[in-house]
DNA sequence: GTCCAGGTTAAAA
DNA sequence: TTTTAACATGGA
């Protein structure tokens, strides 16, 4: 935390959050920013200064699957398009969301293509503000092994060692063990 | 050429 | 129930 003064955890867009991370899988954060910014070129509002708004999941769905892969998202556009027929048709959906508790929040997220307990935390975590939710990638699989000696733990247990070694504010310590290996 | 990247899914063991 | 392989694409 010393190291770090000024990170915090944005209230990101719950749309635009849940669209960014099923573009995350399996890619380099370099990349996933070239897609997202791809995808607002082509298909979002004109901001000006050179600047286009996430398109929303309307335009997505009707924009097809084929130029979510002229974008470069690969696997991740089918995915991706199915999501945004459903959620397109779906209006309530965020709404829904937020009324049920963390863990079935997780299990409804989960029921989308292409969204696994990864995904659904990160989503949970910056499109919801559900701070005990615990998302654990490649890096911290990488810290908690290092830090925290959980080397070889399956992945579902460090999701549970986090929650409940950090409590109620795990999302924000994963933030600061995340940006520290990713430092280093 | 090989390996891996802010994983998920479906099939095989 | 646990383990493996496929999935697209690009950079190291």
């Amino acid at each position: 935390m010393q190291e770090f003064p000024g990170l915090r955890i944005l209230q990101q867009p719950f749309g635009e959050t849940l669209f960014s991370f099923l573009c995350s899988t399996a890619k380099q954060i370099s990349q996933i920013k070239q897609c997202c910014l791809e995808v607002a070129n082509r298909l979002g509002e004109d901001l000006g200064c050179g600047n286009y708004a996430w398109p929303g999941w309307d335009a997505i769905a009707e924009a097809g699957e084929d130029l979510l892969r002229e974008c470069r998202l690969g696997y991740r556009s089918r995915y991706i398009w199915k999501v945004a027929k459903i959620l397109s048709k779906d209006q309530e959906f965020e709404l829904r969301l937020a009324s049920e508790g963390y863990p079935q929040a997780k299990a409804t997220l989960m029921q989308l293509p292409g969204v696994g307990a990864k995904v659904a935390d990160c989503v949970l975590l910056f499109g919801c503000g559900r701070l005990e939710a615990f998302p654990v990638d490649t890096w911290i699989t990488k810290v908690m092994a290092r830090r925290y000696n959980l080397g070889g733990w399956d992945t579902a247990k460090v999701v549970q060692f986090g929650q409940v070694h950090f409590g109620s504010a795990a999302g924000l310590a994963q933030q600061f063990l995340f940006a520290s290996e990713r430092a280093h």
